[in-house]
DNA sequence: GTCTATATAGTGATAGAC
DNA sequence: GTCTATCACTATATAGAC
């Protein structure tokens, strides 16, 4: 079993530079930045704490960093659903099949931000100047409501504001991640079951979004 | 001008104790556990940190204090929807006409109850235990569940699973305040506009679940 | 680039005076 | 019941040796 040259992780980087913002990361969407210590950090990583602040200066740059990756990936999803050329069904139906495995990968993403921008209007304003002011993700939303005005003049989908659809879209795919740990928890769940109800959660939340839609 | 012996506040209790867990639950749910400090909870009621811990010893007993109360004043709104004899239709717009209302006098409770159940997996098990397995809480989720399979036998409303119905429901109406400080923040709305906001949503979720109900 | 050492400040909690 | 004083810790951040 001899494995030494066998690379174990395909995105490993192992300068300690980028072994401190993995760790980094880990921990704040575990605990949050409040309760994450640089200290946590660099024991985790297996250097001094002098070397977070070595490369990073501040822990709310360390933060910001990974942040802003976090959301860029996320807004990038969500860009990428809307260049369908489906029908309009099995582009919606595809958008919330894409968020869902999205996020699957990365369940603990929607609490984190949320949590990060709740507490701090600082990250509110930082997050408004950085994305929504741009145009290129102004774009994005534009396009959306232009295509679902266009479906509705066609008469194949019902009256609805496109901010509401949205906004249904994300409150049931959100939620499901965010409720995650209590429905493991306080339902005593198991990992296999959890993922079983992710997907059964998929299903009926394209289900009923179809429902909604229909004329 | 004299106002000097009008009452102010209703449910004023201008002892220090109660002073000190009011200020506390309102830095709680305004920063959450971690971020804030008894340091912080005493200079804003006007007292030293030693009188916050003169009451209640610890800074987790204060939390766990506003927190218990907090979920079971939230529990009884969901149990008090229950009661409802009407048609089930008006049933379930009264319900979520009633979580709504009940948000928007307390719209930081969602996010409040959230961070520390995701942040503490030692406050869910105390939730669990304290909560999700007393018979009483057991029985309103029964009586929710029969209520449904009663108007599905008699063909009144479509097929739907009592757990999805919940979490849909929970989802749209609990986002919206989740999501608030983001709406206001990034769209620059007034705060007259999120009460419009907040109503227009209600409606627009009610019309939802009710169409999603059709059978 | 990584370490040790330290400055400075804040934390939760308690002891003891009044 | 409320205060002052203080303990033991931990925090972020930086200076300086190697």
């Amino acid at each position: 079993m001899n494995m030494d040259n066998i690379i174990t992780d395909k995105t490993a980087n192992d300068s300690m530079e980028s072994r401190i913002r993995d760790v980094a990361q880990e921990l704040f969407f575990r605990q949050g930045f409040a309760a994450t210590s640089t200290t946590q950090i660099a024991k985790e990583v297996g250097c001094t704490q002098a070397l977070v602040h070595y490369y990073y200066r501040t822990k709310e740059n360390l933060f910001r960093q990974i942040f802003l990756e976090q959301i860029q990936a996320a807004l990038q999803v969500v860009g990428e659903s809307l260049l369908s050329q489906e029908s309009f069904d099995a582009f919606i139906e595809q958008a919330i099949s894409l968020y869902f495995d999205a996020l699957t990968r990365n369940p603990q993403l929607p609490f984190f931000v949320l949590e990060e921008l709740v507490n701090n209007p600082e990250r509110r304003r930082y997050l408004r100047e950085n994305f929504v002011k741009k145009p290129s993700y102004v774009m994005i939303y534009m396009q959306f409501e232009a295509r679902l005005k266009h479906e509705q003049q066609a008469g194949r989908i019902a009256r609805i504001e496109p901010f509401d659809l949205m906004m249904t879209i994300a409150s049931m795919t959100v939620f499901t991640f965010l409720s995650l740990p209590m429905y493991q928890d306080l339902l005593s769940r198991t990992d296999s079951q959890v993922k079983d109800y992710i997907l059964q959660r998929k299903r009926e939340v394209i289900r009923m979004v179809k429902k909604i839609l229909k004329p």
